[in-house]
DNA sequence: TTTATTTGCTACCATATGGTTGCGAATATA
DNA sequence: TATATTCGCAACCATATGGTAGCAAATAAA
């Protein structure tokens, strides 16, 4: 079994959902995220270190500091398949609409 | 740990997405699922008991068949939060213009 | 230089996940 | 009735996940 790394693998997770929509106000470092949540700041990293293999994160050193931008085009992904699936979902309504047409007009 | 079910977790895994998007389309016995996949009855199974579980899936036993429904509406949640990340996102570059016309003011 | 802060890394743990095989119950067909 | 099909359930396995604690390197501050 290989780990996926994937938008949906991503946003699985709450705390990862909840360091998405902090990053996407502006960058912050892993201690200021940390903050943020009860959770210890090494099971925060390791949320960051998923994300970012996930390439939803970027790193950008500044001195001792590693601060973790958004990439936010990533999220294109879901938004994506969502689209796919309301397309499916709207073509099978529409096939509904045909079999009611077809009961009305049979009904005549 | 408690086990989260939501949509989520549910749209995490790649052929739990194909299930979804197989049943945006019509109803479907676990079988007829299963013939989509290179899996066995038995994973695809689990995955359909997941998606129960999350209340993405109904199941309306016909006989000895089953058949599992969608419960499209579930999938509103995906998009609120998406909806959700993509206002933060507007917010930062409102912001950003701010700072642009600033400079800009400042220039003069 | 000494000390404190920030951070990634490794080791470890309990539980979850995705898969398998096999079984038994219920229903349909011969 | 005997047989086949559909299906959920339980046991089991390897690996992933989410968390912990502790260490070492690099940088900043005293």
């Amino acid at each position: 079994m290989e780990t996926r790394r994937d938008v949906f693998q991503a946003i699985a997770d709450p705390t990862r959902r909840a360091i998405i929509l902090l990053l996407a106000v502006s960058a912050m470092t892993p201690n200021a995220i940390a903050e943020h949540f009860n959770s210890s700041r090494q099971a925060i990293s390791k949320h960051i270190q998923v994300l970012t293999e996930c390439e939803i994160l970027k790193q950008e050193q500044k001195g001792r500091e590693i601060h973790y931008h958004l990439n936010a085009s990533k999220m294109n992904e879901i938004e994506k398949w969502l689209e796919q699936f309301k397309q499916l979902l709207a073509k099978r309504f529409d096939q509904l609409d045909d079999v009611l047409k077809q009961l009305k007009s049979d009904k005549k």
